[in-house]
This record gives C-alpha cells, structure tokens and sequence, in this order.
DNA sequence: CCAAAAGTGTTGCTTCTACACCCATGC
DNA sequence: GCATGGGTGTAGAAGCAACACTTTTGG
C-alpha cells in the first residue's frame, strides 16, 4: 500500500465517445493470476480509476486519469454520483483485487465521466485499454456496470439543457455530424431539415467559410461552438426536447 | 471517536422547504466554547449530517438523518455532489470542531437534499434546529454555503424535468399553490390562466372531488399528483420552460 | 354587501411537423 | 456522367403569450 493514498477514496472514470454509430465506454481489463487454483483467475474489465492521494483534491485525481489517457490537459469532467455502499466490493474477485492493492474493502468511489470527441484518438491506448459499445459490454467487476449505466442516464439528461453535444463532436463539425450525435445518445431519429432549422436559429453555432476536405462527394460546411456567445445568451429554447 | 464510524466519510443534507413565499434550509447550530480565551467560540450553523457507519450505506445515512429531523420513514432523497478537497476544512473553527468529534481532517462528504413540503411541520425542532431563507443565511461553516448553492442549483435543473415541483407542495395541493411553488423556487412569474391550462392538459395531475375548508374566500379545488399516471407517460412536455 | 382569492376564453402570433427534390463534388 | 451525401421551402396544425372580468365564499 502506497502511504501517500487514501486508504478508502477513489474516483472512476466513465470515459465515452461516439464511434461507428455508436456511444462507447473506455475500459481497462483487470487481471490478476495468484498461481493459486482455489482462487478465481480475474480476467474482467473495470473503469480507469484511481485512489485519491492525500495531496489531490477529487478533481485533480480526476484529471491525472484523464490525462494519462488523452495525453491533453484540458477537460470538461463532469462528476455525476458517489458510491459507497457497505456492501458495494462484496464478489470474491472483487475483495481479492482490492486487498491485493493494499486498500479497505469499505471503499467508496467519486464517479466522473469525460467526453471524449469522435474524431480524437487517445494517446495511451495500451494493450489493457478497449472501447466497447454501451450496448455490449464485457463482463465488469465491483459495480461499474451501474455506474456506466448511471454516467449514461446523467448525458442524456444533461444533453437537452447543457451544451454537452458539442464535446462529442470535432471542434469545427458539420450539421450532420451534430444530429448524428444527438440521434446517437438519445436513440431517437430527427428530421434533417428542421433540425437545421433549429440549429441555424442559434447565435453560438457559428458557421464558418470553410468545408470539409478529402470526401469523395460534396464536401459538407464547417460550423463551430462559441463557448463565449452560448454564455451570453439565456437559453430556454433547447435544440431538441425527446 | 465512536469506533464505528468510519473517521473520513459523513453525509450532509440539505432539507428544503417553502414557508413564507421562500425557499428555506434547515440549519443545525453548531456551538463549541473551549473555555480558552486563545480559542475562537465557535458559533455559527451548519447542515445538518452524521459520519457514515462502518455498517450503513450512503442513502441510510442521509435518512437517518432525514428520520431525525422529520420523524418520518420515506422520503425522496436525492444525492447531487460529493465534496472532498484536500484543503475544504482549513478554518481554525473547522478544524477545532472536527477534531472534537475525532473525525479526519480529510473528510469527504456526500451531499444529499431532501424537500419538505410546505404544510409539514418537523417532529424534533429543538432548539438548536432552525429555517432560513436561502437568501438570508447567518454565519455557515465549512463549505456548506456552497453545498447549499449547489442543491439549490441542482434543484432548479432538476424541477423542470422531473416531478420534483410535488414534494415541495402539500399531498393534496390547490394550483395556485403550485404555481407559487414554481415562481417562489425558479423566481420568475407565471400567467396565471395559461399555467392552469398547462397543468390541466396533465393526466398526473388528478383533480379531487374535495375542496380547502376553512378558509375565508372561496375555497379552492384540491388536486394531487399521481405518480401512477406519471410513470405510465413519457413527458417531454414540460409544465414550464424557463 | 364587502373583501379576497378562485376560476375562466379568445385571438394573434410563433413554432412545430411532415414531407421530396435538386446540388455539388470526386471518381 | 454517376453515385453519394449535402442542402433547401412550404403549408397546415399545434401551442404559446397576452390580456380582464365574473364567481364563490366567510365574515
């Protein structure tokens, strides 16, 4: 056990992106061979996390998993629910994994998630990190299934009333790309001419002279998020309401 | 130190109220003479909240709490943030208060709010116990000022897409009740005759065949929500947009 | 009969939905 | 010149905002 952690606070990390279609999760596998045949062989996939040092405030934990993954410095996370349950670390494997980090079994995770844009790839994918579809995960260890499930529930809330859509996109996107997006992670279909209608009723979706290069049809034009201008507008007519 | 505790974890909970066409928390006075001129007395309010339980979940903390103060067993309880920064107890009263209770310097709270509604009288209001608007707060300790700022905000997100707006208003309510609860918690007015066309075009909001006694005007129609109905509908509709 | 709050309808305007074809480009 | 996805307009329906007076009751 390392004596600069907290013996019992971690953070996890839901780390999503759209591909193929498709929202993903990012997952690290866990395994651990005690050389022991009465003891379960763990070959299973967890969240990236982290124990909280005692020099790191919550956020800066979340950061440095962050980084390590993307290699970038700057993120919107998003910190969405704590678990801390008695009872939460509980399957054999579990409470193996755990002791044999030197951790308490009482242990009680701070959850973020990270959007990360369809067009990044990150820069320490190693062999123990994959993407997989929302719809067909692996098999998880502790209660990581829910806590995706609960990230998830939380970005669909949240993509209504907070300008999140514009994280999973590219920084300059096309209008189809964006109502991809919003088909993508709240699995409805929208109809492409009012859905431009709405969108190009927005002052902070900025259009710019610019159109995509090195497609084999017509190249579709560019627009950008204005952070600055969505910030001095009110915002109570929202780009959808599914 | 109580041996079951676990000495790094505690709940705060934010309970919500409406009295006096505002928004009010419940404040526990927080007291603490050392009889040492050198010391500071402390004495200034915080939330309400307990050290977690080396036997109890998160959710039983916070309604053990909730039980103590309501006398009541069921509630909606909502966790919204989990604070935990290195540096967030550093005051000299904060300090001297949590090393009276034997706890850790490093102690991660997990914020929940609970809404009261506004015909509710609380069972155990002694006298350290007491309601203040939520724009009038006495001297608070710790960072409960901005745990209270946060349920506050995660409120006003939250009441225009779930059903949150109900358990501030009593279980049978009149319409102008309800939508003085809207205008008193999102501080904005509402026309009254386009607000009740809005909640009469809702299956889950049923009228009863029963109307307010005692008092000295026309007595109103009492209406109630029917979770039922509301769960059986899929609402993007919502009662209100702003 | 008076005070106090409850309750009720209409109109013009804005926004939403549904729907099908031409356009620009790379190959 | 053709295949591919990009991009555009209209009309009817629905919902929204603005607005003032009558009703019911207790005292």
């Amino acid at each position: 056990m390392d004596f600069r952690k907290i013996d019992n606070l971690s953070v996890d990390c839901v780390v999503l992106k759209l591909e193929d279609n498709a929202l993903n999760v990012l997952l690290r596998k866990r395994t651990l061979n005690l050389y022991n045949e009465n003891l379960p062989v763990i070959d299973d996939w967890v969240l990236p996390g982290h124990y909280v040092l005692k020099s790191n405030n919550l956020g800066e934990t979340a950061n440095r998993v962050f980084k390590e993954l993307t290699g970038e410095n700057h993120f919107n996370r998003n910190q969405f629910r704590t678990y801390g349950n008695a009872a939460r670390i509980k399957s054999e494997k579990d409470v193996l994994w755990v002791r044999s980090r030197g951790a308490k079994i009482r242990t009680i995770t701070v959850a973020y998630y990270l959007i990360v844009a369809s067009n990044k790839e990150l820069l320490n994918m190693d062999d123990s990190l994959k993407w997989f579809k929302l719809k067909s995960l692996p098999q998880l260890g502790f209660d990581h299934l829910q806590i995706i499930n609960d990230a998830y529930d939380d970005v669909k809330t949240k993509i209504i009333t907070d300008p999140l859509i514009f994280d999973f996109v590219p920084i300059k996107f096309t209008l189809n790309e964006l109502q991809v997006a919003y088909e993508t992670i709240l699995d409805v279909e929208l109809d492409n001419r009012n859905f431009r209608k709405k969108v190009s009723s927005k002052s902070y979706i900025v259009p710019l002279d610019e159109k995509q290069k090195g497609v084999s049809k017509k190249p579709s034009r560019l627009y950008m998020f204005s952070k600055d201008v969505y910030n001095q507008v009110v915002e109570t007519d929202f780009i959808i309401h599914k």
